[in-house]
DNA sequence: CAGCATCCGCTTTGATACTG
DNA sequence: CAGTATCAAAGCGGATGCTG
């Protein structure tokens, strides 16, 4: 809340997204589209409730988000964000890539949601896709399960499970970024206790190639 | 220095370089090079002197800047960053271009260092160098001048001053950041305030076509 | 129950003064 | 020049209570 006073854009920026949790609130907007007060609670654990709502007013006010009234009977209402906000991604982007390597050094205690794999998985996954029939993954490794679906050159991701997925993968976080970063392929990641479902072919369209089976990696 | 815990890498980026001053940090780090701690200081207008001396030292913890020792006899030591810190280029980036357009709302008072400009005019300029012999312009906006030098296709933009420039232009920053990237033609920027001096033909060479003359500029 | 507001103890920040 | 020391003010985290 407190400005810089600076005459340049980063500063600037920062007046309005810099202060603690406001980034993470963009992500939750951006990795689970419209969201309901509580879902923002759950997707941001440690938060105080009153600090939320005050990020949540402040970005409003910055034109950041909206809140979307719900119908009156039986309603609730949604923050969302506006086109401006959306713009935040890049920003989120390049935190996202800086901050990776970091992920290896991690305490096991540290919270997860499984939401928070769309972004790394879609940009692990961008432009990888090869031609083929259309597939969907699911992957099953936090509280609830996401799908990779690829249709012609793109993929997408994002929370929610299916019936009929051609392939299912169980495992922790690290080991699910690793195998589809391509820095393991399908037998070390199993070997490392990853649990594989379905067609492999369905995951070849999809996981790069491997470039070094060789790296060990923790959990 | 208060960790958010979670498995996200934007969240574990944000654990390191969230923190208050830290990304400004990083900023003068980015366009003035290494820096003496008094030129940290001078830099960031507004910081605490013993926040600057811990941010360092967390900066340093964290493998995002060295501290240089200088030779024993007359001596400083400087900072610079590392080429992991380096890496955080793309994210003051995104950070600036995404509040590029709140500079528009600024109060007069705000703070203003030259070298501000080297990040977002080397973005404007980028690619847009013609082809043609190598100009030198000098930018007078602030406490020191810059330098813009278009060598070949690429442009480099840096503190400094130079006894032969093709061109000079002395004005707000507002309207020089305007002119470069062209959102106002030199005449109509000359009407609002703007000094020229020198070959037309040199600043044609880096100046993007101008889109709309219409707009008018506060300041 | 969703969506906050209030209160309280603790930590971080900001401003200034002082030191090797 | 390059910080450390000190202290007041603001921000944060956690718990609890209120309202539709």
């Amino acid at each position: 809340v407190k400005t810089y006073d600076q005459f340049c854009a980063a500063a600037r920026a920062l007046d309005v997204v810099g202060d603690r949790w406001t980034l993470l609130i963009v992500r939750e907007l951006l990795t689970q589209g419209p969201c309901r007060y509580t879902d923002l609670r759950d997707g941001l654990p440690g938060i105080a409730t009153n600090l939320l709502a005050e990020r949540l007013r402040d970005l409003q006010r910055n034109g950041v988000i909206t809140r979307e009234e719900a119908p009156p009977p039986i309603a609730t209402s949604l923050f969302r964000l506006t086109p401006r906000g959306e713009e935040l991604r890049p920003v989120i982007e390049a935190l996202g890539l800086w901050g990776a390597p970091l992920l290896q050094e991690m305490p096991k205690t540290a919270a997860f949601r499984t939401h928070w794999l769309v972004l790394p998985l879609e940009r692990r996954l961008r432009g990888r896709a090869r031609s083929g029939p259309p597939v969907t993954i699911e992957v099953q490794t936090g509280d609830r399960p996401v799908l990779i679906e690829a249709r012609g050159k793109d993929v997408h991701v994002r929370p929610g499970t299916t019936p009929n997925a051609d392939a299912t993968l169980r495992g922790t976080p690290p080991l699910i970024l690793a195998l589809m970063a391509g820095e393991l392929d399908l037998d070390s990641a199993c070997a490392q206790g990853l649990e594989f479902e379905g067609d492999r072919e369905a995951l070849a369209r999809v996981q790069p190639a491997t470039q070094s089976q060789t790296s060990g990696l923790r959990r």
